[in-house]
DNA sequence: TCCAAACCCTTGGATGTCCTAGTATATTGC
DNA sequence: GCAATATACTAGGACATCCAAGGGTTTGGA
């Protein structure tokens, strides 16, 4: 998928769209467009940093949510609310975590429906791993501007508390 | 996958990155978080508006790609290319939409390795009433301030540059 | 001219996401 | 107390994406 191409596809397409009489919608549409090329740059090169660990961007996400729960353990549902994903992929991403050893699952104490995913101490041990690499191989070297970073956020926070994430 | 979070859950990763020493790259890590995030919820709202016509948003964009595309036929390299995405997922998008009768494989007349995607009558048609749906569904009430889209598709395409999809 | 290297598309496999049930356990309300 | 409703997880299926590999076509250098 290799070569640069000579002009940007995105304001291609947001001339394109001025040019139908849609201006009034075009910038918007470039703007999403480039949020979905965005997206897709950016977890090529998470998970470019996470294969060699073995691990893939959903379970990596799992994982460091669980190292951050200080008991080392979650609620699947939970988790399936924190990571704002289906809980069926939550069940896909913790059969593969559990089978490389990585997490278990548990009984809850009180509430037999649920299942709580626990931590191993080498799930632990490569959470650690793959969150340093992340840090110096991405997130420090992200492509973004320190003050764009901050419009990002302000921006995308914004969008995801008007969208229902949270209140 | 429904009620909204009592706290942004990216709000408190970038907490935890910063209680945990890593200060220097949480903002950065909580911006690409969010892309992803945001990504999630447009696609959704884009897969919802393409159901009623049979589309999903990476047939759409194919479709959309050849309704600009003038003599309204591409070579599927080129496709890709300008789609950015891999050549696997071009085949795939074409075996559906011809399935559908909305495109149609033609030979390239002086390349015989090369394969033309041509919209059908039908194929056009749909794609117009789908960009209409798009256009006053989901760009129409995007969800982001006029300045902010412009913020956004500045540091998009600054970052899209720089990571090499165009020079 | 002719064969190797480059290019184009497709097939097959692995992952992830969502949706639609279906099973099991809790909670609620009468 | 018990039935109806709600909640939690899982199984199966549809899609999309990528990678690796394979077969056909062109191009280019010896």
């Amino acid at each position: 998928m290799g070569t640069p191409l000579p002009r940007d596809p995105i304001a291609d397409a947001q001339r394109n769209w001025e040019g139908h009489g849609w201006g009034n919608v075009a910038a918007p549409m470039a703007a999403v467009t480039a949020i979905m090329r965005t997206q897709q740059i950016l977890l090529g090169r998470i998970e470019a940093v996470l294969k060699p660990f073995g691990l893939t961007f959903a379970r990596y996400e799992l994982l460091a949510l669980l190292s951050f729960a200080r008991s080392g353990a979650l609620p699947m549902n939970k988790a399936s609310a924190l990571l704002q994903v289906h809980p069926t992929s939550v069940t896909n991403a913790v059969d593969r975590l559990q089978a490389a050893g990585l997490v278990v699952r548990s009984a809850h104490p009180t509430d037999g429906r649920t299942t709580l995913i626990e931590l191993t101490s080498e799930g632990r041990t490569l959470a650690k791993s793959a969150t340093a690499a992340l840090n110096s191989e991405v997130f420090a070297q992200s492509g973004f501007a320190d003050h764009d970073v901050d419009q990002l956020i302000r921006i995308l926070s914004a969008f995801r508390k008007n969208a229902g994430d949270f209140t």
